[in-house]
DNA sequence: TTGCGTGCAAAAGGTTTGCATAAAT
DNA sequence: ATTTATGCAAACCTTTTGCACGCAA
C-alpha cells in the first residue's frame, strides 16, 4: 500500500536497474539503450573484470547493441558513481566489481593464478574504526590486499598465469 | 618484509648506496653514475613521491648530472627489486615510498588534502595472518589504504587539493 | 675489450576529449 | 524543441622499447 515510502531506505529487493534508473533521474540524465545494454552485461557477469574483459562480451561494431569503448568508459565511471560498481587498481589494470547488495569485502590476491579471493573481517572494520579514530581521521572506506599464493598455487599446479605486471 | 633477509646479518648502519652496490654485484650489473645521481636524490627525500616529483628535483637536460626519463624508470624499477623502495598505486598515480630501514606500515589517504598517513599495526598483520590461514594462502605481503578526510580537513580548512583523480 | 647501460625517439597501452550527429525527454 | 549522449577520431599521459653509442669493469 506504501510503495513511497520505500523510496527512503532502498529495499534489497532493488534491482541494478532500478537503482540506476532513481541515480539518472536525480540528475536529469537520459536512460538511452548504450547504458542499459552495459548494466545488463556487466551485472550478468558476478565476478571481478576489467574494460576489455567486458568488451569481449558485449556485441562488436557492426551488431545490434553495440556500445562504443567512450561510452563503455563513460558509462562505467557513472555506475561507479551510482554506487553500483566499485573499481579499483590490481597489478597495473583497472578492476571493477560490483558493489550492488554485495556486502563489503576484501582480496587475497594470488600472484601464481592472478585470481581474486573475496573476504570478509568485521574484525578488520573494527581495527580499521580504532587506527582511523586514534588520527582523528573520517573513514569514507578502505582497501585491503593480501598478496600471496593460493593454496592450489602452492601444491605446484601453477595455472594458466597472465601477463606478468609490476607492483 | 625486511630487507635483511638476503644477507645474514645486515647492521642497520648500512647506508642505501651499500645494499644497492651489493645488489648490483650480486647480479654481475655496473655501478653508473646515473644510478648512484638517482639513488642520491630519492633518499634525499624523506617521503612519498612520484616520478614527476621526482623528476623536478633531478638536474634538467643538459645540465651536469642529468639522467634521462626512461633511465628514471629502469632505476626506481631496480630500486624496488633490490627492496629499497616499494611502489603502489594511488588516485591513478603510481608512487613510491622509501623501503629502506622503514618499518611495515599501511596508510591513510586524505581526500581533501590527498595527503598520505602513514600508521603501523600488529593487529592488522595478525588479522592478515590469521584471514591467510583460514584460506591455507601464503601471504607475501599487503596492502591497506583507509581513506577519508584527515583531522585538518575535517575542520573546514581544506588545503590545495591537487588535481581530481579516479578511484 | 666486452657487453651492459644510456639517451633519444618512437611505440605502446589505457583512458579521455572535441566535435558533429543521433536520440531521449 | 531542446539538450544530453553517442561514435568517431584523435589527443593524452604515463610507461616501455629498439637501437646506436658510451662507458664501467
Amino acid at each position: 500500500m506504501p510503495p513511497e515510502s520505500a523510496l527512503d531506505h532502498v529495499p534489497v529487493s532493488v534491482t541494478p536497474h532500478e537503482q540506476f534508473e532513481r541515480y539518472l533521474r536525480s540528475r536529469g540524465r537520459r536512460n538511452t539503450v548504450q547504458r542499459r545494454v552495459v548494466l545488463d552485461y556487466v551485472f550478468r557477469e558476478h565476478d571481478h573484470f576489467d574494460v576489455d574483459r567486458l568488451i569481449e562480451k558485449l556485441p562488436r561494431r557492426g551488431q545490434p547493441k553495440y556500445v562504443s569503448r567512450p561510452t563503455i568508459y563513460r558509462t562505467l565511471a557513472e555506475f561507479v558513481d551510482a554506487g553500483l560498481l566499485r573499481k579499483f587498481e590490481l597489478a597495473g589494470r583497472t578492476v571493477y566489481e560490483l558493489n550492488y547488495g554485495y556486502p563489503e569485502h576484501d582480496h587475497l590476491y594470488c600472484q601464481g593464478c592472478q585470481r581474486l579471493i573475496e573476504f570478509q573481517s568485521d574484525a578488520l572494520l573494527a581495527l580499521r574504526d580504532e587506527v582511523a579514530a586514534r588520527h582523528r581521521f573520517r573513514v569514507t572506506g578502505h582497501r585491503l590486499m593480501i598478496t600471496g599464493l593460493c593454496a592450489a598455487c602452492q601444491s605446484g599446479s601453477r595455472r594458466r598465469p597472465r601477463r606478468q605486471q609490476q607492483s
